[in-house]
DNA sequence: GTGGCTGGATGAAACGTTTTAAGCGCTATA
DNA sequence: TATAGCGCTTAAAACGTTTCATCCAGCCAC
């Protein structure tokens, strides 16, 4: 069957093309009668609008993108699914794109997106500075919210965790155990959720000031197979300089420690304290049940989300806004022996 | 600045639309020096191809869709992982829905990727059955590969894991280790896989016929929180009806199972073993690591975008097919205590 | 000098909607 | 009997591309 256009059932129905669209869009500014015969006439010919037509007609989409570092990180799945909710909700499409920590499939992403003319992006974006791709979005209109990243920024809303703070949780805490060699392990750097909670946690070793010592060991990217790497490395040192405990940029990163160091024959958190980050799902039920930074994930999305759409529809008048979470130290064994 | 058209490009670079058109699309069939021109033009004005202005025309879009049971399912995630690489190197751009298992949410992303015209979708339905939806888009020549769902049916691709084998692998293996009380968890029975592994489960015992006994709890889905209530009814039952060891449908299921069982003070796996399914990468880092049926996922979503591209590619002479990847049996502490 | 060919550019049609001004047949009001 | 207003429908323009038939100038072969 050849797709049926509105023409066709303007004709089956004996009526103008104008009065189908009517039907389909203010269904009570046409006759009862005439309604039906166009209804019985749309089910008949099995026709579906097309999206391509209304969207050049209307000069935007109904649809919002969100980008992500990763879709496989039960992090980002969790901001997602909350932002689907309010997306949804609004009567629009939310559609996922992975940038992989890849600038440039990031850039080819954004270059679609605009092509598309979608109606708004939620990205977290690969690296801090400005993205040229982004601004162009932005310059044509088009509301971008950034997600989990605190940009001070005026010409965006954003809603961020505060990673400093907790970077500061979790140094404070393993401070508070009395560990005094502690390693950082994440990267790479250019992400700026690592490099804040690394920053949090230099802060507070500073402020403590009791000499303990913080190593960081920088990981390629943030998943499980780069944290038994990085944890190979720093288990190798002689055990004079082997960290007591180590901080993770994120809980993929302080699984792949954990199994390297239970690999090994060591244990956690005798030998080695592991706090991670995110408190994804995995966490609780690791090998050992892991400490982490626990982050409002759903919110995060459903808020940015509420965010788009309010830019979306205020218009000129809209004000940009930052939301900041606060993050939140759950305190497993991993950590702490005497759970 | 408003969004400029290739009209303005023409007039810009003093040529006609054609020619700016032909500068996109085909730049060898045009005069290096119009070609030079026209291009300076773009960058000028920030000009931006709209797509939907071209799909119209085209009768097509370059998206193609994955709807998938669940996002936050590390299953499901590398499955979109393996689909996103075969699409992109197509030149295609991959969107990601989510169902969530319901197929409510599942018809209106159908509706949606229709009206969208999208050049295929890729799918793991709610229900087995027909779904009338994805018939229209059949119809409509469309092309639509299954993914996880072995049908026969001739109307369409599929990729799939023989997920009564997987079924088979797990309950011989239980039963190998002496268990004659054994549970088989998840739900809904309405999700295929669902109730295959247990059919082939079923058959494993049913051949053995030394008298073991299989018991099902159906669970609302496939989630650890969903794992965690079945077993809490199960361990409810008094020690002499309770099962020795339980199948989980998935790993997720199987977490959660894992999780109420430790919470409650019994160990695994002396007093309840466990199997899971799908092997995710947070099988091996669980508490009690799990053992699993392991699926070859991101080939999985591979090979089904091949399928897909290929129909699309080949037209009317394209014959469909259905390829079937064999699962594995990665057998870890959960469920034999010698290791 | 004519005809044909070629590389390059053009103009117009077409894709399927939505929207807007205008038209039509009525009824109610003056 | 005009006139205004109302409810419904229509015709046509517009959205921004791509494609295709056409055209033009220059060149070569005869």
């Amino acid at each position: 069957m050849a797709a049926a256009n509105i023409k066709e059932v303007a004709r089956h129905a004996g009526v103008s093309v104008g009065t189908v669209s009517n039907v389909l869009n203010r269904p009570d500014t046409v006759a009862p009668a005439t309604r039906q015969r166009v209804l019985d006439a749309i089910t008949e010919l099995g026709y579906v609008r097309n999206d391509s037509a209304r969207q050049l007609r209307a000069g935007q989409s109904r649809t919002i993108a969100i980008v992500v570092l990763d879709v496989a990180n039960p992090f980002f799945t969790d901001v997602v699914r909350g932002a689907e909710q309010v997306v949804e909700e609004a009567g629009a499409m939310l559609i996922v794109c992975n940038s992989g920590e890849d600038s440039a499939r990031e850039r080819r992403h954004l270059e679609l997106l605009e092509e598309q003319r979608v109606r708004g992006v939620l990205i977290t974006p690969v690296h801090h500075g400005s993205q040229p791709n982004l601004e162009k979005l932005i310059d044509r209109g088009i509301p971008v919210v950034l997600v989990d990243r605190g940009s001070g920024r005026a010409s965006r809303c954003s809603v961020a965790v505060d990673d400093v703070l907790g970077g500061r949780l979790a140094m404070d805490h393993l401070l508070d155990q009395g560990h005094r060699r502690i390693a950082y392990l994440g990267g790479p750097f250019s992400i700026a959720q690592v490099a804040e909670r690394h920053a949090g946690a230099a802060a507070a070793l500073d402020e403590r000031g009791d000499g303990a010592e913080l190593r960081v060991a920088t990981t390629t990217n943030l998943t499980v197979a780069a944290g038994r790497r990085a944890a190979e490395n720093l288990l190798a040192l002689p055990s004079r300089q082997r960290p007591t405990a180590v901080f993770c940029a994120n809980d993929l990163i302080a699984l792949g420690v954990l199994q390297e160091v239970t690999t090994r024959g060591m244990r956690v958190p005798a030998d080695v304290a592991i706090v991670g980050y995110d408190d994804i799902e995995f966490a609780g039920a690791a090998a050992v049940p892991l400490s982490s930074v626990r982050q409002p994930r759903e919110q995060l999305g459903r808020t940015a989300a509420q965010l788009l759409l309010e830019e979306d529809e205020s218009g000129e008048t809209h004000r940009h806004r930052h939301v900041v979470f606060q993050p939140e130290l759950v305190v497993r064994r991993s950590s702490d022996h005497t759970r």
